[in-house]
DNA sequence: CGTTTGGTTGATAGGAATCAACTTCAGTGG
DNA sequence: CCACTGAAGTTGATTCCTATCAACCAAACG
């Protein structure tokens, strides 16, 4: 590993206040790795191994069942992700793909309960993801329980919008059908539902989106920080 | 406190392995109470001043929005709930109310920040608790997003009798409006599925149900661990 | 170029919510 | 003891939302 992507890793926010000795002893056990887009490293079912962070590009984490699969989060940097199967030291619960060419620090699990039980500093930035992660899910539960589909999308957008800070004018960041996954409806219904956006100024050319009246947007999406502000 | 009730306390899943000084510290700044049924203890939106831990009865935690509201978990001895947001010091995400009379044990946020600080083997019993809240609330996610309300409760029906080991004959732990909300649905649809169920030699009478074959039930519900294990 | 992939559009069916009426039953008070 | 009342649950009619199936389009690519 070179000096320049160790010191990235030294940064991510789960290396935060820990220990050199903790950081050398997880870093020399761990693989840092490209991969390239569209491919499955985890699959639900099976045994936690490692603990995954994204330090470059985009993970699609979904569940398959009956035939059909969805979208259950997108991970970004400087994340980390199925967290929760390596510290109950059980199986995976959600499968792993990567949307985009990504790189990624594998650490196995082991370590991690090592990690734990010597360094407080480690345990508590553990306990911070642990929960940040929890809040995120909460959230995306109440998003899908208490809307529609339309209202999922309107508050995607002025997501986005805040996160890319576009005055009205924002890039999808993935393609269609992901983000239908993601917000739990099919790649026909998002048409629609952009078709029905446009009586609120809403316009689409490819992945830009005009976003011209926030105002209607925000009258017909209802955005509440306890479902839609993400929080660091 | 009398001393039955602290043996009980003390034997909490949140307290294995805890030294006698944290635990006495985090009790002694405590509260343990007796409230009625139908209250509401916390307001999603309002600052986490307090860990809950149920000891007793059943506490239901749920969010509102667009003029409805929806059942996220029902909550029972012996864990704790909102942990996340006293983690993480923000605002509770969820509202919670008791279903039934309860016994609760309300512990200040800061003394489980301090506690965290002074003892690992605290710390590691609330990782656990996170780890443990947060694959729960994933496999109710894949729940929703991946079966019909049918499909829903026939696993629930079928979880049930796996928790009462009642060989095929169980009792509703709940009313059908708050079991309803839990399952994502209306009551009236949720009498319209158990009409459906009669199919599959499902009987019910008030809150006793007859399940007559859990192998029809079985091919209809298609039980899998990665959603509806519960785990401890 | 033809073929693939991602996206759109239309027609239709199905699932679930809504609105309304009705039943049952428990609790209350005359 | 027996009406009243109200809550919980059921049933029916209807509407609405979303998925499905099918056809079609357009840009991308070998």
């Amino acid at each position: 590993m070179r000096s320049e992507e160790l010191s990235l890793i030294r940064e991510l926010p789960l290396f935060a206040g820990v220990t050199n000795t903790t950081f050398d002893k997880l870093v020399r056990a761990s693989y840092l790795q490209f991969f390239p887009p569209h491919v499955r490293l985890v699959n639900e079912g099976d045994p936690a191994d490692f603990l995954y962070v994204v330090v470059e590009g985009c993970l699609e984490l979904f569940a398959e069942a009956n035939g059909h699969d969805t979208t259950v989060a997108l991970v970004r940097p400087p994340s980390s992700f199925i967290l929760a199967a390596v510290l109950t030291d059980s199986t995976y619960l959600l499968s792993a793909r990567t949307l985009e060419k990504s790189r990624l620090l594998l650490i196995p699990a082991e370590n991690i309960r090592q990690a734990m039980d010597s360094d407080t500093a480690f345990t508590h930035a553990i306990v911070h993801d642990m929960a940040w992660a929890y809040r995120t899910i909460v959230k995306s539960h109440k998003n899908h329980k208490l809307r529609s589909t339309i209202e999922r999308l309107a508050n995607y957008l002025l997501s986005e919008e805040k996160i890319q800070n576009g005055q009205g004018r924002i890039t999808l960041p993935h393609d269609k059908r992901t983000l239908a996954s993601l917000l739990g409806m099919t790649p026909e219904n998002l048409s629609r539902a952009f078709g029905t956006l446009r009586q609120y100024q809403v316009e689409i050319n490819g992945r830009e989106v005009h976003l011209n009246s926030l105002e209607d947007l925000r009258a017909l999406a209802k955005p509440t920080p306890l479902i839609d502000d993400a929080e660091m």
